[in-house]
RNA sequence: GUGGAUGUAGCUCAGGGGUUAGAGCACUGGAUUGUGGUUCCAGGGGUCGUGGGUUCAAUUCCCAUCUUCCACCCCA
């Protein structure tokens, strides 16, 4: 097999049904062991999963998904808690964030409403674009899709909602209130928004009716999370869902989760170079390197500096030593400690301070103590 | 799958039908025998993606092919 043609091998492969969510999985997981497990079951799970479109960019052919889940409860507590780990999460890693929630029954209500209860997935479809293409390339392509102009028509006062959550929650109720499911789906929204307002959360969180995330299995609460520095799409996502363990045979098991994208996660961080510089460089001393003799007597000094949590390395060649300076110089490294001949003589290290420049001579045996006092 | 770009030094990119293809960064040596960050000097490094065609001559123009990227479709 040449080169050429395992290119054309891999997409075949990808094409032909790699894992493409951890959410399915674990539904196959959960009717498995539906016996050991203690309901309602929490888990987390971080994993690789693959897209078989080409690739773009934030759009990866692999990429790490960590997933977060509870199923067997429908308490809408559970949606609560995924939002407040959304929140804790993004306020820790320092991206500023909005979350934005949906939710299906909603859509579906509006669906019902406008007459057009069967084509839901082209209405959320087309919605989903607003921000992108604008009101009016949305209804033309609602019309495209066969929907019908008086349909489109009732549709306008949803598209242009405005104010705050609660307004717009009012504001779809007129429209909506002659479908069950629309209605319920309101109820939903506004108990999770009332369970939000008891806690202070550091991120926004945004009711936005076009958001629609594919929605195959989600039956309730849809979440997407988006960076407000980097444009990259959804950095997280998630929702209710009342029967994806059905289809491999165990009904009525409610869910919900939510999946952080590890990758556009990294992406926007690294734009934003959040990441802090201590998670870079690692080591705070490092020895140089003078030959052989002075390899055994840096050694002990080199373990004893780590077993005192102290990271340390010792510069592995014998090179130059302006060439380990200047490593040492471009990891930033705070400590180089030098033994050469006469140091060891004396049983002495000097230590140099690489941001000062300063260099003091002392004793090897109180290394761990100058550094750990010095790096305070 | 559709459309548009791209490929030249390790990296980011400039250039151009005709002796020896350039820059910045990186790397190596020196000014500095055991001292980095700022300087200064010198040096190494290229099958110009691959295959074919046009031409006296192609890295440059044409065709094909592959790669990577961007957008659309889609987003499990």
């Amino acid at each position: 097999m040449n080169q050429a043609n395992s290119s054309k091998l891999t997409t075949k492969i990808s094409e032909k049904g790699l894992r493409y969510d951890l959410t399915v999985p674990f539904a196959r997981y959960v009717v498995q062991y539906q016996n050991d497990i203690t309901f309602p079951f929490r888990r987390y799970q971080i994993q690789p999963v693959w897209r078989a479109d080409r690739p773009q960019k934030g759009r990866y052919r692999e990429f790490y998904q960590c997933d977060v889940d509870i199923i067997g409860s429908d308490s809408l507590l559970n949606e609560v808690e995924l939002i407040r780990i959304v929140d804790q999460i993004y306020h820790n890693l320092g991206i500023s964030v909005v979350i934005k929630i949906n939710n299906r029954k909603i859509l579906s209500g509006i669906a019902e409403t406008i007459g057009e209860a069967d084509r839901i997935t082209d209405i959320t479809v087309a919605i989903d674009k607003l921000d992108k293409i604008g009101l009016e390339r949305v209804n033309e392509e609602l019309l495209q899709k066969g929907v019908s102009g008086e349909a489109v028509l009732k549709l306008q006062p949803i598209l242009q909602l405005n104010g705050t959550n609660e307004d717009k929650l009012n504001q779809i109720e007129q429209v909506i209130s002659g479908s069950e499911t629309g209605v319920k789906g309101i109820a939903e929204m506004r108990t999770i928004f009332n369970y939000l307002a008891s806690m202070k959360l550091e991120i926004e969180v945004e009711m936005d009716l076009t958001l629609a995330r594919g929605l195959n299995y989600y039956t309730g609460a849809i979440f997407e999370v988006k960076s407000k520095d980097v444009e990259i799409g959804s950095i997280t996502g998630g929702g209710r869902y009342d029967d994806l363990t059905g289809i491999f045979g165990l009904s009525g098991v409610s869910g919900v989760g939510i999946s952080f994208g590890a990758d556009r996660i990294y992406d926007v961080m690294s734009q934003l170079d959040l990441f802090p510089k201590e998670a870079i460089t690692s080591t705070q001393v490092m020895f140089v390197n003078f030959g052989e003799a002075e390899e055994r007597y840096i050694l002990p000094l080199l373990y004893r500096l780590r077993a005192a949590g102290i990271s340390s390395e010792i510069y592995p060649d014998r090179d130059k030593m302006k060439k380990q300076m200047i490593y040492a110089n471009k990891k930033g490294i705070k400590f180089v400690a030098l033994a050469g001949e006469s140091e060891i003589a004396g049983g002495m290290v000097n230590l140099k301070n690489m941001e000062s420049g300063e260099q003091s001579l002392i004793k090897a045996e109180d290394l761990v103590s100058v550094v750990s006092r010095k790096l305070d």
